[in-house]
DNA sequence: TACTTTTGTATCGCGAACGATATAAATAAC
DNA sequence: GTTATTTATATCGTTCGCGATACAAAAGTA
């Protein structure tokens, strides 16, 4: 059995654990107003920049459209967004939040606190985030570069 | 805006993000023979301790094993691995390596390295990674322990 | 032994995620 | 100005991932 294929030498499968793990954290929280976690991330994305096109979204998100294209198909079902045409380009779908997308975010005003204490470990500290953010953002930057490569 | 949703500042948006980006980072290594990143985790399973019960195989990778079930049928379906009753717990299904799972052990060699390679940066040194291993360890540990408490 | 509870898998349904493909609109090339 | 190319969405098919449910086997209980 070659070391590198031990499971606990691999960063991947942390990151994988890590990742289902956090957003299961998340879920009670947010099925309670029945959104899910990707949901959630499209209205983080919308609070900061209302009626913005599918295409923005997705890149912001790190998606592809054709993943982000029904999720906001069912949060439109949902009354949460609304989709329309765009008036420039008459290829882009603009999503913008409804009343009732803009208020949730008052009733979710209590979930990145729920969350943080759900997570909080020794391992986090003021001082050792940033780090964290840092490394994950590089190395997000760095997967970024070499995937577009391949295309 | 609160502070607390700009989208930079969620660590689980990274988590969700670096594991999904680095994951499509193994995706041709993968295709190429055939096999998905969550058949992948459970070849490192099986090739770690041959013959388990998928119930395991789930707890090893932190999944439920309605998601292990489809995933090992469609595994026997390839014939990577054989599933077969259990002869002490007849509930039990024993899912074992064929010939063709054993050897994509060799087939696979070189995915360890070229995926490294892939996610090569400055923030990801032999100093820096074993604490970024310890703080997600730590991470999973809480979030696992959070999360069985609301069962 | 008979009955209840727990455990291990499996099935179903739904929402992602993404490769592949299709289509219309905008842009570029000629 | 017509044709070719690119761009923005959308649709389809497959594989996760998981909550809910079903069911048989094992373990516990009376």
């Amino acid at each position: 059995m070659k070391e590198e294929f031990r499971l606990d030498n691999q960063l991947c499968f942390r990151l994988y654990t890590a990742s289902r793990l956090l957003t299961q954290a998340y879920n009670p929280l947010l099925s309670a107003h029945g959104l899910t976690y990707p949901q959630y991330l499209v209205l983080l994305v919308l609070w900061e920049n209302d009626a913005q096109p599918v295409n923005d979204i997705a890149k912001r998100l790190c998606l592809e459209t054709n993943t982000v294209t029904p999720l906001v198909q069912r949060m439109e079902k949902q009354g949460i967004v609304t989709r329309a045409k765009g008036t420039n380009d008459a290829r882009q779908m603009i999503v913008s939040l409804t009343d009732k997308g803009q208020q949730l975010q008052t009733a979710l005003t209590d979930v990145p606190f729920a969350v943080g204490g759900a997570i909080a470990c020794k391992s986090l500290t003021p001082e050792t985030v940033p780090a964290l953010f840092q490394t994950l953002d590089d190395m997000i930057a760095q997967l970024k570069k070499n995937l577009k490569r391949d295309t």
